[in-house]
DNA sequence: GCATCTCTCTATCACTGATAGGGAACTCTA
DNA sequence: TAGAGTTCCCTATCAGTGATAGAGAGATGC
């Protein structure tokens, strides 16, 4: 098969997802496609430009389109989806956060903004507040992925860490997190709270979510 | 000067400061320090955790103390203030996001978050909902700082990059740019007032912001 | 028939994190 | 004081990385 940029974005998404983002390189991505590494530099500029059209298809994956909110639902709702997809999009694939944020001027995330911050005019919210709300939630969402995704420490690293201590030292972070997760509640659960948190705001639907 | 881990760090952030951190290398690092690479690898583990300690100490240096909020203060104003100083911890260093998130189980980042959550509960918010506002903010500015200090894209890569059918494929982010930043406004006025979209929340101050 | 353009190759560069193992200098112990 | 052990830095080397130079095969156009 021919060899050209989109069959080595696709073989490059695969390669991530069997050995993360440090195991994609040149060498083993061109082994993959049965080429040489040089022959990826006729079709790609550098290994930055591949990673930025890898985060591109990551994101195309996950939103093949873009549906505006229906007219009865609340953009509220609706920009919630939206978040949980593009955490989604990102918990996909090993390392995806860092794909994302390691790519440079992606036009999928652009026009996810414009969808959303669009929908949000079109419910009369004001457009510094519409420009506030979608940029807290996209990049808080890049940032819980990115922590959610950071690598488990290793072991050597564990050795010399006393959990015990840990707990006596930091006992109100111990005790949020013992409360949260009791009754079977899941990270999900927490990433939707957390926007939630973001963007209940203007509607003043006053009431805590405790 | 005798090498210990206390001076290998320091001369990483020195390094981390005038080169990035993709030029933290071990051997910069070693020529800096007189000494030769492999050295190194007597007193740290391994690079990882060079750069977990490269941010410990960003994070300690611009939080040598943790002060709880004076009992006049708003615990709402409290809290950004203690954000803006975490931006502008990672602000401080070239790629100071990239760290922080490179990096594994900050014990000073737990520091923070104990303080801020104990605070937050000092005010009579339920522990849950500290938990969802601390993290929140928390993700959401390591998120920020990590696309304010992303690079600029090469111009190779701007030289395919048409200005105007940018602006026209996405009207409303434009809009949203043009009109947020014209009145002399800076990031830092658009990172606080992400900020209290995310805090404004239980005290039900209900007005606004626009 | 010749020239040009496309694409892939080999060979190589400078550099990276990391390990093996030698050796000098210090410290502890009998 | 003699020897043994420990600490810390060295040289040599490894496998692997992104990237470039430049040769050459094959198709395409004139």
């Amino acid at each position: 098969m021919a060899l050209d940029r989109q069959r080595i974005v696709t073989e490059a998404v695969a390669l991530l997802d069997s050995e993360g983002l440090d195991g994609v390189t040149t060498r083993k991505l061109a082994a993959r496609l049965g080429v040489q590494s040089p022959t990826l530099y006729w079709h790609i500029p550098n290994k930055a430009a591949l990673v930025t059209a890898i985060a591109e298809a990551i994101l195309e994956q996950q939103f093949p389109e873009l549906a505006p909110p229906a007219p009865e639902e609340r953009w509220q709702d609706w920009l919630i989806g939206l978040a949980e997809r593009l955490r989604r999009a990102l918990l996909a694939h090993p390392d995806g956060a860092r794909v994302i944020s390691a790519s440079q001027l992606s036009l999928k995330m652009a026009a996810i903004s414009e969808l959303a911050m669009s929908a949000l005019l079109g419910r009369d919210i004001p457009l510094r507040q519409a420009r506030l709300i979608v940029l807290t939630v996209e990049r808080f969402t890049v940032g819980y992925v990115l922590e959610e995704q950071a690598p488990r420490p290793d072991k050597d690293a564990l050795n010399g860490f006393d959990m015990t201590a840990y707990a006596a030292a930091y006992p109100t972070v111990m005790a949020g997190v013992t409360e949260y997760f009791q009754p079977g509640r899941t990270v999900d659960d927490l990433f939707r709270d957390c926007l939630e948190q973001i963007i209940q705001g203007p509607a003043a639907q006053s009431g805590s979510t405790s």
